[in-house]
DNA sequence: ATGAAAGCGCTAACAG
DNA sequence: CTGTTAGCGCTTTCAT
């Protein structure tokens, strides 16, 4: 071997030159692409670029590429997408679109495909994930509103094929029990999508037969919105005669009217756990999965009041 | 040469058996990679996210995959991420960074890599770009805070080394002109970033010297957040004391308080126009270069009103 | 028309 | 330790 030093100025002088390696033909070759692929359900729903972004430089500062993309919270799109990664031949995958039941998960985990879930995960827990504590977040903004002096609080999920859906709506069932509250069945509704449409929906489901909720506790911050909307389509005013809480702290919220009261994640540490991970899974598949949790915060902001 | 009955039956039966082609492979032989490049400032401001889902979903339909990147802003992550690209062998480059002397942009056309420059684009008139009427838009702010009654108008302006930037500002200095308006210097400062805290360093800066106007036209949305946060400082309301108007429409600023009155750039065209204008290129690089230019329209919400 | 062979740019294995 | 060669999976060219 020649010396350090020279070994980098060659190559230098060979960058120079203008060569560039080609890593198409080095993948073919060893079938490592040094690409990640980061599939997303929503790209327009501002939970996630933050999260994308902080898992995209923790990739790129060791050498790895992410192939974003969106699924528009489609099934369908979802398979494509992840095959045509596959075919790419990516080294790992990121998921935050995955569902409770996911096939596609599955096959990726039967392929051996090193595979990180991020925020949201999948029923079999035998798949690395990292979260937040969906559970700690319900109690959380439960017992806020509990402290205000609310008793009668309606609840608007999630889609119950998520996650996130499911152990929010259930932790909030739970909850309500041991505290005692109201627990009709109406009111407590999940929506159909974390969009602003179906938290409207949702709620002006709930408040054509109960009107007598003084709070709602939202599964999530596009949720809030819809109910936003729905409680000025009936005229109700928010706080004054119905307080509402969300779930994420997506960036903007703070500003809107009201000020949302939210739990928030810790976007940036989500993104680059994914992303350690997954490289940790890409460089050593037999490592232990890790699944890691991390704890979200209540911020109280405008959108909650004593009844 | 077999039916194409046939033909397709076998590639189907190939599929089933688990074939898939290696379109890595196939690029090293073809030089094709059927790959896409979209480099985008920030992910995390919300006029993108439209921008690159109606883009992604176009390519997607023509077979092209796309592979996004954040530049955060920084010249340095620009090069290494076009430099990457380039490397991987992608077939074209859709550009949402470009400055306006912006040596990267130029590398790619000396390289004759196909390149679609969107939302913003460079000095030099020979690239193919799909960008916003910003003379337009600026006139229609204006005019609209005319018709209100407003006289001494502020401007926060964006970063003077991007298109947008630049122009919006070379026209309120024109229009001012033509309407006969207050034109001292001080009325109109340009931020260093589109971000919210240098809209709001830049409107602090204009009423430490001129606190006598009564409206401020902000040369984008996330400047105008920022000068909300200024004026809130200061004590001041808007739309009482002073009107706020901003620019791209972005989602949620019509949740905002109070809702933003700014300009709706049509986004999903942009996205789709670029990808389609790319493909072509692609498939024919020797026509002809298309500039494509889309008109904005005033969205009144509740930041402006008379003074 | 069909089939064999060469080669894209790289790396890993193999002689020298 | 250095230099040579085979081959990753595909497409294209060239004989047959």
């Amino acid at each position: 071997m020649v010396s350090d030093h020279l070994a980098r100025k060659i190559l230098q002088a060979a960058e120079e030159l203008g060569y560039r390696r080609n890593p198409l033909a080095a993948g073919l070759r060893t079938r490592q692409t040094h690409t990640v692929g980061i599939v997303l359900p929503d790209l327009t729903n501002p939970v996630f670029p933050p999260i994308v972004r902080s898992a995209e430089h923790t990739l790129d500062a060791q050498g790895y590429t992410a192939v974003l993309a969106d699924t528009g919270n489609r099934r369908r799109r979802e398979r494509t997408i992840i095959d045509n990664m596959k075919s790419r031949r990516v080294d790992g995958l990121i998921i935050a679109a995955a569902r409770r039941k996911d096939p596609v998960v599955d096959d990726c985990v039967e392929l051996g495909i090193p595979l990180v879930l991020v925020n949201r995960t999948v029923d079999k827990h035998h798949v690395a994930a990292v979260i937040n504590d969906d559970e700690l977040g319900i109690e959380l903004a439960l017992t806020h509103l509990l402290d205000l002096g609310h008793r009668r609080i309606a609840y608007v999920g999630g889609p119950q094929n998520t996650s996130t859906g499911h152990r929010r709506y259930k932790s909030f069932i739970r909850l309500r029990q041991r505290f005692g509250l109201a627990s009709e069945r109406e009111l407590a509704v999940n929506a159909v999508d974390y969009t602003e449409t179906a938290g409207q929906t949702a709620l002006s489901r709930m408040l054509a037969s109960h009107r007598d909720f003084t709070a709602v506790l939202a599964a999530n911050d596009l949720l809030a919105l819809g109910c936003y909307d729905e409680l000025r389509a009936h005229g109700l005013r928010c706080p004054d005669d119905i307080s509402v809480t969300g779930y994420n702290d997506m960036p903007f919220v703070d500003r809107f009217d009201p000020p949302l009261t939210t739990l928030h994640i810790p976007r940036k540490v989500l993104g680059v756990q994914a992303a350690k991970i997954l490289l940790e899974r890409i460089r050593q598949p037999d490592a232990p999965i890790k699944q890691v949790r991390l704890e979200p915060r209540i911020v109280v902001r405008g959108s909650t009041a004593p009844p």
